[in-house]
DNA sequence: CCCGTTTGTTACAAATTGTTGCAGAATATG
DNA sequence: CATATTCTGCAACAATTTGTAACAAACGGG
């Protein structure tokens, strides 16, 4: 079991991260301890329990895909004892996972790979709501979303320009923004776009994507706000540019 | 036997929760307990026997599905020595017994999977009608739903718009707006809503439901109130867009 | 049994998404 | 630097999915 628990100056909790991966669990401690949390890490479902017998810790990450254990066994089993916050890591094509995974007691989840920043404000709105007692009132609150003036309503399913203007969108269009806000200034590719939004299973010489992607634009661009918001990398993929503040 | 008495600041009562599935039995425990009520626990009939002669017990929250016996048959067996109020656990599609369960002597009911919000709002609903001696005399009180200024009547069977003005549901819209308010912000799917919704059987083909649904938007844009409040999404079904509150 | 109401069916219109082709941009090649 | 090659943007069209009017069947209260 490694436990990790460099000091930082303000103390925001104890954080176990569980992964077998252990260039995840190094990304997320540092990210985290920069933070201001505590960070502990345990790559297996042994460790975990031992860590959380000898700490108080305040929220797990919890990698769905352990060697030997279920994500969701161990959620169960930790809520067996605790009601510590669970952030479930799921990689993508897992949807089944994050559902069963918020049945078997997970308060949260996000999708591999994932942004630091996106984390983050999932850690801060379970540990709000942990604090505040509230954890099973309130769904996971995932529903303001903002980027360079523009605001997107992720319940309403509705996005504003950043004049006010209400903007609507498809369904293919939603779910293809979405995917871009989740995974924001990462390059995704094609594949991984299609896969994400839900489009049906691509060809390799599928272009659909890149249609999706104009028709987007096209959207993106009403705003007088010039700036570019999705950029084309060549043979990679497109990325999301803007800086995305979740809440 | 299990019990689970951890003391709470304020003591809103003694609860009973009967399930056997143990993480249920945590969640709504805890969840309980975090909002002030004594939990006791039990997985099967055996226990609940024991649990009712040794505490006073103020309201009991069942599980219809119990290992060797219906809730409905444990249902009337309390009845038999006691008058304490019974929140029935359904799983869907198993409407027959909520309505059995009503007539077995149950005072309220909730459908799985359900938020802990709701169960609230029906367990004190189901408290004060019993505090207030009348609990065999009114209906269960699951009358007043509000969202974006609509306000729902479930007991009357009414809706009202925000500014004030009724309008009157077939049935079947009322049974689709139930299923809406009861899974609001969730994605259903088309066989998901006929099957809530009470319809007969769906054939893959069926678009019976998209017929209702344009019925009910029908009735729900008459308000000025521009919002949309369900909507489509392509190849999976439809969402209820806006914040539910029970009272 | 009749009649108004509600619900189910069907057909066609509208909206959305997928496909293809070509123009133009980016990159590689000579 | 000119040209060839590859890749992307997007218009135009095709296919799919959804909306809803119009009609038929089923229901319910006298």
């Amino acid at each position: 079991m490694e436990t990790n628990t460099a000091s930082s100056p303000n103390d925001h909790g104890n954080i176990l991260v569980v992964d077998d991966d252990a260039d995840i669990r190094l990304l997320v401690s540092k990210f985290l301890q920069r933070h201001g949390y505590h960070v502990h890490t345990a790559s297996d479902a042994r460790s975990l329990r031992e860590t959380l017998k000898r700490f108080s810790i305040d929220a797990i990450i919890l990698d769905v895909m352990l060697p030997g254990i279920s994500g969701i066994q161990a959620c169960r089993t930790i809520r067996q004892t605790s009601s510590v916050p669970i952030i479930l890591l799921t990689a993508r094509s897992e949807e089944d996972f994050r559902v069963s995974g918020l049945e078997g007691g997970a308060d949260d989840y996000v999708t591999k790979p994932f942004s630091p920043r996106e984390l983050l404000a999932r850690l801060r709105s379970v540990l709000r709501r942990s604090r505040g007692g509230d954890l099973n009132t309130t769904p996971p609150d995932r529903n303001r979303i903002l980027f360079d003036g523009w605001v997107f309503d992720t319940q309403r399913r509705e996005l504003n320009t950043p004049e006010g203007v209400l903007i609507d969108l498809s369904t293919g269009e939603y779910n293809l923004l979405v995917t871009f806000l989740e995974h924001a200034n990462r390059v995704l590719s094609r594949e991984m776009l299609m896969e994400f939004a839900k489009m049906r299973a691509s060809d390799p010489f599928d272009r659909t994507i890149d249609v999706q992607i104009s028709r987007l634009r096209r959207k993106l661009e009403i705003s007088e706000n010039a700036e570019q918001i999705i950029k084309t990398v060549r043979n990679a993929g497109y990325v999301f540019l803007p800086k995305v503040t979740f809440e």
